[in-house]
DNA sequence: GTCTATATAATGATAGAC
DNA sequence: GTCTATCATTATATAGAC
Protein backbone atom coordinates (compact mmCIF):
# COMPACT_ATOMS: atom_id res chain seq x y z
CA UNK A 1 0.00 0.00 0.00
CA UNK A 2 1.83 3.29 -1.49
CA UNK A 3 0.71 6.18 1.29
CA UNK A 4 0.14 9.28 0.38
CA UNK A 5 3.49 10.47 -1.19
CA UNK A 6 4.89 13.96 -0.26
CA UNK A 7 5.29 16.44 -3.75
CA UNK A 8 8.39 17.56 -2.78
CA UNK A 9 9.24 13.74 -3.69
CA UNK A 10 8.16 13.54 -7.02
CA UNK A 11 9.73 14.01 -9.81
CA UNK A 12 8.87 17.33 -11.78
CA UNK A 13 7.08 15.37 -14.54
CA UNK A 14 5.40 14.15 -11.80
CA UNK A 15 4.27 16.95 -10.04
CA UNK A 16 2.91 18.29 -13.43
CA UNK A 17 0.87 15.08 -13.83
CA UNK A 18 -0.43 15.62 -10.16
CA UNK A 19 -1.32 19.22 -11.04
CA UNK A 20 -3.31 18.50 -14.43
CA UNK A 21 -5.05 15.30 -12.42
CA UNK A 22 -6.67 18.49 -9.66
CA UNK A 23 -7.33 20.86 -12.05
CA UNK A 24 -8.96 18.71 -15.15
CA UNK A 25 -11.97 17.22 -13.27
CA UNK A 26 -12.09 20.69 -11.34
CA UNK A 27 -11.90 23.81 -13.74
CA UNK A 28 -12.50 21.46 -17.00
CA UNK A 29 -9.99 20.93 -19.59
CA UNK A 30 -9.88 23.97 -21.39
CA UNK A 31 -10.17 26.60 -18.36
CA UNK A 32 -7.14 24.11 -17.32
CA UNK A 33 -4.76 26.09 -19.09
CA UNK A 34 -0.97 24.89 -19.54
CA UNK A 35 -0.11 28.48 -17.54
CA UNK A 36 -2.26 27.37 -14.61
CA UNK A 37 -1.28 24.15 -15.18
CA UNK A 38 2.18 25.22 -14.97
CA UNK A 39 1.59 27.63 -11.82
CA UNK A 40 0.14 25.20 -9.80
CA UNK A 41 2.92 22.53 -10.50
CA UNK A 42 5.56 25.27 -9.70
CA UNK A 43 7.05 25.55 -13.35
CA UNK A 44 7.35 27.65 -16.20
CA UNK A 45 4.51 26.85 -18.81
CA UNK A 46 7.20 26.19 -21.60
CA UNK A 47 8.37 22.51 -19.53
CA UNK A 48 4.76 21.69 -19.96
CA UNK A 49 4.68 21.35 -22.79
CA UNK A 50 8.50 20.02 -22.92
CA UNK A 51 7.74 17.05 -20.62
CA UNK A 52 4.17 16.15 -22.55
CA UNK A 53 4.83 17.81 -26.06
CA UNK A 54 1.40 19.01 -26.19
CA UNK A 55 -1.68 20.07 -24.01
CA UNK A 56 -3.25 16.82 -25.42
CA UNK A 57 -0.53 14.57 -24.42
CA UNK A 58 -0.12 15.71 -20.93
CA UNK A 59 -4.26 14.86 -20.95
CA UNK A 60 -3.62 11.30 -21.86
CA UNK A 61 -0.63 10.77 -19.78
CA UNK A 62 -3.59 11.89 -16.75
CA UNK A 63 -5.70 9.02 -18.71
CA UNK A 64 -3.23 6.51 -18.57
CA UNK A 65 -1.85 6.87 -15.23
CA UNK A 66 -5.41 7.21 -13.73
CA UNK A 67 -6.54 3.81 -15.49
CA UNK A 68 -3.09 1.69 -14.76
CA UNK A 69 -3.11 2.67 -11.05
CA UNK A 70 -6.71 1.49 -11.10
CA UNK A 71 -5.77 -1.57 -12.84
CA UNK A 72 -2.95 -1.76 -10.29
CA UNK A 73 -5.06 -1.38 -7.30
CA UNK A 74 -7.50 -3.92 -8.36
CA UNK A 75 -4.30 -6.28 -8.56
CA UNK A 76 -3.75 -5.81 -5.00
CA UNK A 77 -7.00 -6.38 -4.10
CA UNK A 78 -7.33 -9.78 -2.32
CA UNK A 79 -11.17 -10.27 -3.29
CA UNK A 80 -13.45 -9.62 -6.31
CA UNK A 81 -11.72 -6.62 -7.74
CA UNK A 82 -13.14 -3.87 -8.25
CA UNK A 83 -16.13 -4.88 -7.16
CA UNK A 84 -15.52 -5.46 -4.08
CA UNK A 85 -17.30 -3.50 -1.15
CA UNK A 86 -13.54 -2.55 0.12
CA UNK A 87 -12.16 -1.55 -3.22
CA UNK A 88 -13.25 1.75 -3.20
CA UNK A 89 -12.53 2.77 0.29
CA UNK A 90 -9.17 2.10 -0.43
CA UNK A 91 -8.74 3.95 -3.60
CA UNK A 92 -10.09 6.72 -1.55
CA UNK A 93 -7.68 5.60 0.93
CA UNK A 94 -4.53 6.58 -1.93
CA UNK A 95 -6.25 9.59 -2.84
CA UNK A 96 -9.88 10.65 -3.88
CA UNK A 97 -8.41 12.39 -6.95
CA UNK A 98 -8.31 9.08 -8.92
CA UNK A 99 -11.79 8.18 -8.49
CA UNK A 100 -12.45 11.86 -9.05
CA UNK A 101 -10.37 11.78 -12.46
CA UNK A 102 -11.89 8.89 -13.55
CA UNK A 103 -15.47 10.25 -12.91
CA UNK A 104 -14.62 12.98 -14.93
CA UNK A 105 -13.06 11.37 -17.99
CA UNK A 106 -15.70 8.89 -18.21
CA UNK A 107 -17.67 12.15 -18.97
CA UNK A 108 -15.31 13.08 -22.33
CA UNK A 109 -14.44 11.21 -25.31
CA UNK A 110 -11.67 9.53 -23.58
CA UNK A 111 -11.04 5.63 -25.16
CA UNK A 112 -8.87 4.94 -22.08
CA UNK A 113 -11.51 5.05 -19.36
CA UNK A 114 -13.88 4.17 -21.77
CA UNK A 115 -11.45 0.73 -22.18
CA UNK A 116 -11.44 1.02 -17.93
CA UNK A 117 -15.28 1.26 -17.86
CA UNK A 118 -15.29 -2.02 -20.38
CA UNK A 119 -13.12 -3.82 -18.56
CA UNK A 120 -14.80 -2.95 -15.00
CA UNK A 121 -18.87 -4.02 -16.96
CA UNK A 122 -16.88 -7.27 -18.11
CA UNK A 123 -15.28 -8.25 -14.33
CA UNK A 124 -18.64 -7.23 -12.76
CA UNK A 125 -20.45 -9.93 -15.17
CA UNK A 126 -18.00 -12.39 -14.01
CA UNK A 127 -18.33 -11.87 -10.28
CA UNK A 128 -21.59 -11.46 -10.21
CA UNK A 129 -22.17 -15.24 -12.06
CA UNK A 130 -20.09 -16.61 -9.54
CA UNK A 131 -22.21 -14.65 -6.94
CA UNK A 132 -25.46 -15.89 -8.11
CA UNK A 133 -23.83 -19.37 -8.44
CA UNK A 134 -22.87 -19.09 -4.73
CA UNK A 135 -26.39 -17.72 -4.36
CA UNK A 136 -25.53 -14.50 -3.26
CA UNK A 137 -27.16 -12.70 -6.04
CA UNK A 138 -30.58 -12.84 -8.07
CA UNK A 139 -29.67 -14.27 -11.13
CA UNK A 140 -31.14 -12.18 -14.14
CA UNK A 141 -32.78 -13.14 -17.86
CA UNK A 142 -29.98 -10.06 -19.04
CA UNK A 143 -27.31 -10.61 -16.75
CA UNK A 144 -24.94 -8.60 -18.70
CA UNK A 145 -26.89 -5.66 -19.03
CA UNK A 146 -28.27 -5.53 -15.39
CA UNK A 147 -24.98 -5.19 -14.27
CA UNK A 148 -23.62 -2.76 -16.76
CA UNK A 149 -26.58 -0.65 -15.85
CA UNK A 150 -25.66 -1.46 -12.35
CA UNK A 151 -22.26 -0.42 -12.28
CA UNK A 152 -23.17 2.38 -14.40
CA UNK A 153 -25.37 3.65 -11.46
CA UNK A 154 -22.55 3.45 -9.22
CA UNK A 155 -19.94 5.39 -11.44
CA UNK A 156 -23.66 7.83 -12.09
CA UNK A 157 -23.14 8.43 -8.92
CA UNK A 158 -19.54 9.42 -8.56
CA UNK A 159 -19.73 11.62 -11.79
CA UNK A 160 -23.07 13.56 -9.69
CA UNK A 161 -20.99 13.46 -6.37
CA UNK A 162 -20.92 17.21 -6.50
CA UNK A 163 -24.35 17.55 -6.56
CA UNK A 164 -25.52 13.99 -4.02
CA UNK A 165 -23.03 15.99 -1.43
CA UNK A 166 -24.69 19.76 -1.99
CA UNK A 167 -28.61 17.57 -1.40
CA UNK A 168 -27.35 15.29 1.63
CA UNK A 169 -24.66 16.31 3.00
CA UNK A 170 -22.41 13.00 2.07
CA UNK A 171 -19.04 13.12 0.24
CA UNK A 172 -18.80 10.03 -1.48
CA UNK A 173 -14.79 10.35 -2.31
CA UNK A 174 -14.13 10.71 1.33
CA UNK A 175 -14.02 7.50 4.22
CA UNK A 176 -16.92 8.74 6.07
CA UNK A 177 -19.02 9.82 3.62
CA UNK A 178 -18.53 6.37 2.22
CA UNK A 179 -19.20 5.11 5.34
CA UNK A 180 -22.31 7.04 5.59
CA UNK A 181 -23.59 5.95 2.14
CA UNK A 182 -22.69 2.17 2.61
CA UNK A 183 -25.70 1.17 4.33
CA UNK A 184 -28.04 3.39 2.47
CA UNK A 185 -26.18 1.72 -0.94
CA UNK A 186 -26.88 -1.75 0.56
CA UNK A 187 -30.85 -0.71 1.24
CA UNK A 188 -31.22 0.38 -2.29
CA UNK A 189 -29.66 -3.00 -3.75
CA UNK A 190 -31.58 -4.47 -0.99
CA UNK A 191 -34.81 -3.35 -3.25
CA UNK A 192 -36.80 -0.37 -2.30
CA UNK A 193 -40.24 -1.63 -4.03
CA UNK A 194 -43.07 -3.49 -2.17
CA UNK A 195 -44.26 -6.59 -3.31
CA UNK A 196 -47.66 -4.73 -4.50
CA UNK A 197 -46.15 -1.97 -6.43
CA UNK A 198 -43.98 -4.59 -8.41
CA UNK A 199 -46.92 -6.40 -9.54
CA UNK A 200 -48.54 -2.93 -10.77
CA UNK A 201 -45.45 -1.69 -12.29
CA UNK A 202 -44.99 -5.20 -14.15
CA UNK A 203 -48.73 -4.71 -15.58
CA UNK A 204 -47.81 -1.15 -16.51
CA UNK A 205 -44.90 -2.35 -18.38
CA UNK A 206 -46.58 -4.94 -20.07
CA UNK A 207 -49.30 -2.73 -21.22
CA UNK A 208 -46.57 -0.22 -22.59
CA UNK A 209 -44.56 -3.34 -24.34
CA UNK B 1 -48.93 17.66 -25.90
CA UNK B 2 -46.76 20.01 -28.86
CA UNK B 3 -45.18 17.59 -31.58
CA UNK B 4 -41.91 17.96 -32.87
CA UNK B 5 -41.62 21.36 -34.27
CA UNK B 6 -40.51 21.80 -37.75
CA UNK B 7 -37.45 23.98 -37.68
CA UNK B 8 -38.82 26.37 -40.48
CA UNK B 9 -41.33 27.19 -38.50
CA UNK B 10 -39.03 28.52 -35.41
CA UNK B 11 -38.02 32.08 -34.98
CA UNK B 12 -34.39 32.15 -35.59
CA UNK B 13 -33.50 33.13 -31.96
CA UNK B 14 -34.93 29.82 -30.94
CA UNK B 15 -33.09 28.12 -34.20
CA UNK B 16 -30.11 29.08 -32.85
CA UNK B 17 -30.87 27.97 -29.27
CA UNK B 18 -31.67 24.48 -31.14
CA UNK B 19 -28.72 24.19 -32.45
CA UNK B 20 -26.69 25.32 -29.10
CA UNK B 21 -28.73 22.77 -27.64
CA UNK B 22 -27.50 20.14 -29.75
CA UNK B 23 -23.95 20.87 -29.63
CA UNK B 24 -22.98 21.92 -26.45
CA UNK B 25 -24.05 17.99 -25.10
CA UNK B 26 -22.49 16.85 -28.15
CA UNK B 27 -19.03 18.57 -28.59
CA UNK B 28 -18.70 20.48 -25.20
CA UNK B 29 -18.89 24.15 -24.64
CA UNK B 30 -15.81 25.01 -26.50
CA UNK B 31 -15.71 23.02 -29.09
CA UNK B 32 -19.22 24.27 -29.65
CA UNK B 33 -17.72 27.60 -31.07
CA UNK B 34 -19.75 30.33 -32.37
CA UNK B 35 -19.21 29.61 -35.70
CA UNK B 36 -20.53 26.42 -35.41
CA UNK B 37 -23.18 27.14 -33.74
CA UNK B 38 -24.40 29.59 -36.23
CA UNK B 39 -23.41 27.24 -39.31
CA UNK B 40 -26.01 24.88 -37.76
CA UNK B 41 -28.57 27.32 -37.36
CA UNK B 42 -27.97 28.71 -40.95
CA UNK B 43 -27.02 32.40 -39.45
CA UNK B 44 -23.99 34.73 -39.50
CA UNK B 45 -21.88 34.26 -36.49
CA UNK B 46 -22.90 37.95 -35.64
CA UNK B 47 -26.53 36.98 -35.56
CA UNK B 48 -25.75 34.73 -32.78
CA UNK B 49 -24.06 37.33 -30.30
CA UNK B 50 -26.58 39.67 -31.52
CA UNK B 51 -29.45 37.75 -29.99
CA UNK B 52 -28.09 36.54 -26.96
CA UNK B 53 -25.26 38.61 -25.84
CA UNK B 54 -22.56 36.86 -25.72
CA UNK B 55 -21.52 33.05 -25.96
CA UNK B 56 -22.09 32.74 -22.17
CA UNK B 57 -25.55 34.41 -22.53
CA UNK B 58 -26.37 31.40 -24.91
CA UNK B 59 -25.60 28.61 -22.68
CA UNK B 60 -27.30 30.69 -19.67
CA UNK B 61 -30.70 30.71 -22.11
CA UNK B 62 -29.58 26.60 -23.03
CA UNK B 63 -29.88 26.20 -19.54
CA UNK B 64 -33.29 27.75 -18.48
CA UNK B 65 -34.84 26.88 -21.72
CA UNK B 66 -34.30 23.00 -20.42
CA UNK B 67 -35.34 23.84 -17.22
CA UNK B 68 -38.61 25.55 -18.04
CA UNK B 69 -39.42 22.92 -20.51
CA UNK B 70 -38.97 20.39 -17.98
CA UNK B 71 -41.16 22.33 -15.23
CA UNK B 72 -43.80 22.37 -17.40
CA UNK B 73 -43.61 18.54 -18.34
CA UNK B 74 -43.92 17.77 -14.60
CA UNK B 75 -46.84 20.59 -14.33
CA UNK B 76 -48.16 18.47 -17.83
CA UNK B 77 -48.36 15.31 -16.21
CA UNK B 78 -51.00 14.03 -14.67
CA UNK B 79 -49.17 11.65 -12.03
CA UNK B 80 -46.55 12.21 -9.68
CA UNK B 81 -44.14 14.47 -11.62
CA UNK B 82 -40.84 13.41 -13.09
CA UNK B 83 -40.46 10.31 -10.95
CA UNK B 84 -43.66 8.87 -12.51
CA UNK B 85 -42.99 6.03 -14.65
CA UNK B 86 -44.10 7.61 -17.77
CA UNK B 87 -42.50 11.16 -17.32
CA UNK B 88 -39.25 10.21 -19.02
CA UNK B 89 -40.41 8.51 -22.01
CA UNK B 90 -42.97 11.72 -22.31
CA UNK B 91 -39.70 13.99 -22.14
CA UNK B 92 -38.00 11.44 -24.67
CA UNK B 93 -41.75 12.22 -26.90
CA UNK B 94 -40.59 15.44 -27.13
CA UNK B 95 -36.92 15.49 -27.69
CA UNK B 96 -34.31 13.26 -26.76
CA UNK B 97 -32.33 16.72 -26.85
CA UNK B 98 -34.05 17.84 -23.04
CA UNK B 99 -32.65 15.09 -21.43
CA UNK B 100 -29.28 14.48 -23.19
CA UNK B 101 -28.80 18.62 -22.29
CA UNK B 102 -29.95 18.29 -18.47
CA UNK B 103 -27.65 15.45 -18.43
CA UNK B 104 -24.63 17.12 -19.78
CA UNK B 105 -25.95 20.49 -17.77
CA UNK B 106 -25.19 18.48 -14.72
CA UNK B 107 -21.76 17.72 -15.17
CA UNK B 108 -20.97 21.24 -15.62
CA UNK B 109 -21.06 24.01 -13.17
CA UNK B 110 -25.13 25.34 -14.00
CA UNK B 111 -26.78 26.77 -10.81
CA UNK B 112 -30.20 26.21 -13.26
CA UNK B 113 -29.31 22.85 -13.65
CA UNK B 114 -28.36 22.30 -9.31
CA UNK B 115 -31.66 24.11 -9.09
CA UNK B 116 -33.66 21.43 -10.98
CA UNK B 117 -32.04 18.87 -9.47
CA UNK B 118 -32.83 19.67 -5.92
CA UNK B 119 -36.35 20.65 -7.10
CA UNK B 120 -36.02 16.72 -8.86
CA UNK B 121 -34.90 15.33 -5.41
CA UNK B 122 -37.49 17.32 -2.55
CA UNK B 123 -40.20 16.64 -5.34
CA UNK B 124 -39.03 12.18 -5.29
CA UNK B 125 -39.28 12.93 -1.39
CA UNK B 126 -42.71 13.88 -1.59
CA UNK B 127 -43.89 10.92 -3.93
CA UNK B 128 -41.83 8.76 -1.93
CA UNK B 129 -42.71 9.43 1.39
CA UNK B 130 -46.15 9.08 0.14
CA UNK B 131 -45.64 5.70 -1.79
CA UNK B 132 -44.66 4.58 1.74
CA UNK B 133 -47.98 5.73 2.96
CA UNK B 134 -49.59 3.87 0.37
CA UNK B 135 -47.60 0.15 0.93
CA UNK B 136 -45.78 0.37 -2.21
CA UNK B 137 -42.25 1.45 -1.24
CA UNK B 138 -39.91 0.57 1.69
CA UNK B 139 -39.10 2.90 4.65
CA UNK B 140 -36.21 3.84 5.00
CA UNK B 141 -33.96 5.76 7.95
CA UNK B 142 -32.38 8.27 5.90
CA UNK B 143 -35.44 8.72 3.70
CA UNK B 144 -34.02 11.99 1.93
CA UNK B 145 -30.39 10.66 1.66
CA UNK B 146 -31.65 7.12 0.18
CA UNK B 147 -33.90 8.91 -2.31
CA UNK B 148 -31.17 11.35 -3.00
CA UNK B 149 -29.22 8.82 -4.38
CA UNK B 150 -31.52 6.95 -5.89
CA UNK B 151 -32.10 10.11 -7.98
CA UNK B 152 -28.61 10.36 -8.81
CA UNK B 153 -28.16 6.90 -9.56
CA UNK B 154 -30.97 7.48 -12.94
CA UNK B 155 -29.44 10.45 -13.48
CA UNK B 156 -26.21 9.29 -13.40
CA UNK B 157 -27.37 6.75 -15.75
CA UNK B 158 -28.18 9.10 -18.25
CA UNK B 159 -24.95 11.47 -18.00
CA UNK B 160 -23.29 7.38 -18.56
CA UNK B 161 -25.47 6.80 -21.56
CA UNK B 162 -22.94 6.44 -24.08
CA UNK B 163 -20.82 3.97 -22.21
CA UNK B 164 -24.41 1.89 -21.55
CA UNK B 165 -25.64 2.28 -25.06
CA UNK B 166 -21.79 0.64 -26.19
CA UNK B 167 -21.57 -1.32 -23.77
CA UNK B 168 -25.62 -3.22 -23.70
CA UNK B 169 -26.76 -1.52 -26.92
CA UNK B 170 -29.34 0.05 -25.00
CA UNK B 171 -30.11 3.63 -26.24
CA UNK B 172 -31.44 5.04 -22.85
CA UNK B 173 -32.92 8.32 -24.80
CA UNK B 174 -34.49 6.00 -27.28
CA UNK B 175 -38.37 4.81 -26.95
CA UNK B 176 -37.23 1.54 -27.68
CA UNK B 177 -34.02 0.88 -25.76
CA UNK B 178 -36.24 2.35 -22.88
CA UNK B 179 -38.79 -0.16 -23.28
CA UNK B 180 -35.85 -2.79 -23.25
CA UNK B 181 -34.17 -0.93 -20.30
CA UNK B 182 -37.58 -0.42 -18.02
CA UNK B 183 -37.61 -4.48 -16.75
CA UNK B 184 -33.86 -4.22 -16.01
CA UNK B 185 -34.09 -0.87 -13.98
CA UNK B 186 -37.45 -2.96 -12.23
CA UNK B 187 -35.27 -5.95 -11.45
CA UNK B 188 -32.20 -3.55 -9.49
CA UNK B 189 -34.63 -1.66 -7.77
CA UNK B 190 -36.61 -4.68 -6.83
CA UNK B 191 -33.16 -5.91 -5.16
CA UNK B 192 -30.35 -8.25 -6.78
CA UNK B 193 -29.36 -9.43 -3.24
CA UNK B 194 -30.15 -12.33 -1.49
CA UNK B 195 -31.17 -13.01 2.01
CA UNK B 196 -26.94 -14.76 2.45
CA UNK B 197 -25.67 -11.65 1.03
CA UNK B 198 -27.66 -9.06 2.94
CA UNK B 199 -26.67 -10.66 6.24
CA UNK B 200 -22.52 -11.01 5.65
CA UNK B 201 -22.46 -7.49 4.15
CA UNK B 202 -24.60 -5.81 7.07
CA UNK B 203 -21.95 -7.51 9.21
CA UNK B 204 -18.85 -5.75 7.18
CA UNK B 205 -20.34 -3.00 7.73
CA UNK B 206 -20.82 -2.86 10.92
CA UNK B 207 -17.03 -3.95 11.52
CA UNK B 208 -15.85 -1.15 9.30
CA UNK B 209 -18.23 1.60 11.15
C1' DG C 1 -32.82 41.81 -37.87
C1' DT C 2 -29.04 40.40 -40.42
C1' DC C 3 -24.56 40.54 -42.52
C1' DT C 4 -19.40 41.54 -43.24
C1' DA C 5 -15.24 43.08 -41.56
C1' DT C 6 -12.32 43.84 -37.85
C1' DA C 7 -10.45 44.49 -33.10
C1' DT C 8 -8.77 42.31 -29.13
C1' DA C 9 -7.50 38.94 -26.07
C1' DA C 10 -5.95 34.49 -24.82
C1' DT C 11 -4.00 30.12 -25.74
C1' DG C 12 -1.07 26.33 -27.35
C1' DA C 13 3.23 25.84 -29.13
C1' DT C 14 8.18 27.03 -30.54
C1' DA C 15 13.04 28.84 -30.28
C1' DG C 16 16.95 29.59 -28.11
C1' DA C 17 19.71 30.84 -23.91
C1' DC C 18 21.41 28.91 -19.67
C1' DG D 1 16.07 20.10 -17.51
C1' DT D 2 14.40 24.53 -17.08
C1' DC D 3 13.39 29.30 -18.17
C1' DT D 4 12.08 33.57 -20.94
C1' DA D 5 10.47 35.59 -24.90
C1' DT D 6 7.80 35.28 -28.82
C1' DC D 7 4.94 33.41 -32.64
C1' DA D 8 0.84 31.91 -34.80
C1' DT D 9 -3.67 30.61 -34.29
C1' DT D 10 -8.17 30.85 -32.83
C1' DA D 11 -12.07 32.53 -30.41
C1' DT D 12 -15.16 35.96 -28.62
C1' DA D 13 -16.88 40.21 -29.22
C1' DT D 14 -17.67 44.83 -31.55
C1' DA D 15 -18.72 48.32 -35.28
C1' DG D 16 -21.03 49.74 -38.83
C1' DA D 17 -23.42 49.00 -43.37
C1' DC D 18 -27.74 47.35 -45.29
Amino acid sequence: MRSATKQDDLTTRARIRNAALDLFPEQGFNRSTVRVIAEKAGVSPGLVLHHFGSKEGLREACDRYVVTRFRELKDDSLQGGMFDPGFMSRSIGESRVLMRYLAWALTTDSPEASTLFDEMVAEAVQVTQRSIELGYIKGSADLESRTAIQLSMQLGLAVLHEHVQRVTGIDLFDEAGLRRAMPILLEIFSGTFEPDLLQSLGETIDRTA
